[in-house]
DNA sequence: GAGACCGGTTCTTTCAACCC
DNA sequence: GGGTTGAAAGAACCGGTCTC
């Protein structure tokens, strides 16, 4: 508590309330870490800070908390602010993204292990994943790298039973130090010099990335010396080539350490590699550009020979940066040539991470790729390879099959289609063209209404349900006609439910509602509404008198 | 009145069992 | 082996409530 009391300016006088209050709401302070937990996939030494952080906001409440004015209790007014600062803290420490499952496998690994120094290729052959899961891990936790108060200091020689809130004020362990919050007094620039520092970039990568002098530089580290109280002298002596993990690459395998080696050549010696089912390398370039600008390669391209050129098996993105940045020579990392297209499909993917960053259409295009390059496997045996089930591999390789890429690709990546959703509606047109063969021939062919249904779906006149549809089955070919080239017609309009082989029910509100809609302004529209009414009559009539023979 | 939060509802996605 | 279907989980949305 000392560290929360210093923060807070809690009086001698408050504290047994204060006691009294965290221990009545430490229950639903957890809650909410668990419930957070449970959203965010924390790692366990994160939720002591977000308890840390919950026990803040909870004093800060109660330094506000006014009861004549809130009549709802106090933890209905603090939960509020409670929940807030672990919000904060946890946008700080992690960021705004969340990792997905595997991802949070990965990085639990990294932390259990303690493997957070090494070298993503380590990481990837200890623990047997790709090499961008584990590069994602260690970026993660670089993000996430922030110290509990209450966090152990058995590693620290001096400091036993010691947390890391009683170095404060302390005089060894400057690194340490620094992480406290008496950075609230620095600027920006001086808080991000600090993380810089304590995430070992050296002093050049600091004055490249701030674009100031060395001189500034130094005041800075004067200014932050005077304030935490300490020499960090030591630091502006760090290797300046200390951010260039080129040299980390501790492959398990010798003969492939052998093969491997990193080179530096020229940018117009590296070619893209036409199996890249990733469209777009220009993704996230600007962010990648100032990466390299500011901090220089952390990971080399890595390529396999190509007659007198390099081609590129990860790193599309990193070169496409290169380019825009004009350099004219770049990092590789060579490995062996793939022996046929299906293994240097396979190295594709392996290598970028099971595709965590591929858009929705890179991926249906790779697994496309990957099922031609099988042979045409079965759907089954190719979702194992690509750990999905069968049926999404299914579902990937129809849609690409059948839908012109210039239809869907912008709006599969900006997630306006699923790719469920257009096979779906590839399956609701393929019984339409089996049910009513003329029809789909007098509308000009399956092209056409594959159109008009992408069209009636972003204007949402159908959902998922169109999965369970039966109208497409059981409808006049005039309704479903109508259905079609009405874009903005609903299916729920016309739907027929069968509820069972033998009853059948008629939506006949529906029905009702669009007629009494129907509004007519001229004669010829009344002349020719008219016409439609009788075929409607007499389709009417016809169904009656069958439907009384039956009784 | 604006904004944050909560809980319920609806929609989407995925998976696996079952059927042809 | 491929297609269909239902269950379950997750995401998105929406209206009500509360605080400032």
């Amino acid at each position: 508590m000392r560290g929360v009391n210093a923060i807070l300016k809690i009086k001698d006088s408050e504290l047994d309330e204060v006691a009294d209050m965290v221990v009545r709401y430490s229950k639903q302070i957890e809650n909410e870490v668990r419930k957070l937990s449970n959203q965010w996939g924390i790692p366990r030494d994160l939720k002591e800070d977000l308890i840390q952080q919950g026990y803040i906001g909870l004093l800060e409440a109660h330094k506000r908390f006014d009861s004549s004015k809130n009549t709802h209790g106090f933890w209905s007014y603090a939960c509020h602010t409670v929940k807030g600062r672990m919000k904060d803290f946890m946008i700080y420490s992690i960021s705004h993204i969340r990792p997905t499952r595997e991802l949070n496998s990965i990085i639990s690994k990294i932390h259990k292990e303690s493997m957070m120094h090494h070298s993503p290729e380590y990481i990837a052959n200890y623990f047997n994943c790709t090499l961008e899961m584990a590069d994602l891990g260690l970026e993660y936790i670089r993000i996430r790298n922030v110290k509990s108060l209450n966090q152990s200091l058995s590693n620290v020689d001096s400091s036993e039973d010691l947390e890391l809130v009683d170095l404060i004020g302390a005089e060894e362990n400057r690194d340490y130090l620094f992480r406290v919050e008496v950075v609230g007094e620095l600027s920006v620039i001086e808080q991000g010099v600090i993380k810089m520092l304590l995430d070992r970039f050296s002093v050049r990568d600091i004055i490249r990335h701030f674009k100031i002098s060395n001189h500034t530089l130094n005041d800075i580290l004067k200014k932050i010396a005077n304030c935490c109280g300490y020499d960090c002298s030591h630091i502006l002596t760090r290797n300046e080539g200390w951010l260039m993990n080129l040299n980390h690459f501790d492959l398990a395998d010798g003969e492939e350490k052998e093969r491997a080696q990193l080179r530096w050549v020229p940018l117009e010696k590296v070619l893209p590699n036409p199996e890249n089912p990733r469209i777009d390398a220009a993704v996230k370039s600007e962010h990648l550009q100032d990466r390299i600008e500011s901090f220089g390669w952390d990971e080399p391209i890595t390529c396999y020979e190509w007659g007198n050129n390099f081609r590129i098996i990860s790193g599309h993105r990193r070169w496409h940066a290169a380019n825009e940045l004009k350099l004219e020579k770049i990092p590789i990392f060579l490995v062996a040539a793939p022996k046929s297209r299906g293994e240097e499909l396979e190295r594709i993917s392996s290598v970028q991470g099971g595709q965590v960053e591929w858009s929705p259409f890179d991926q249906i295009k790779y697994t496309y790729d990957r099922w031609i390059a099988s042979g045409r496997n079965s759907f089954e045996s190719l979702g194992s390879e690509l750990g999905i089930s069968k049926g999404l591999a299914r579902s990937r390789i129809r849609v690409y099959e059948y839908y012109p890429p210039g239809e869907i690709q912008d709006k599969l990546n900006n997630r306006m289609y699923s790719v469920r959703m257009l096979e779906y509606i590839y399956t609701w047109i393929k019984r339409l063209a089996k049910y009513h063969p003329n029809l789909v021939e007098a509308l000009g062919g399956e092209h056409y209404i594959r159109r008009l249904m992408l069209k009636k779906y972003e204007a949402r006149c159908f959902n998922s349900m169109l999965v369970h549809d039966t109208f497409v089955t059981k409808a006049t070919v005039q309704v479903i006609r109508d259905f079609l080239i009405n874009t903005n017609k609903k299916l729920n309009d016309y739907q027929v439910n069968v509820t069972d082989t033998f009853s059948v029910e008629i939506n006949s509100a529906a029905i009702v509602t669009e007629i009494r809609d129907i509004k007519v302004k001229t004669k010829s529209e009344a002349r020719k509404l008219l016409g439609e009414v009788d075929e409607v009559l007499a389709c009417i009539e016809r169904k009656k008198a069958e439907l009384e023979s039956l009784i």
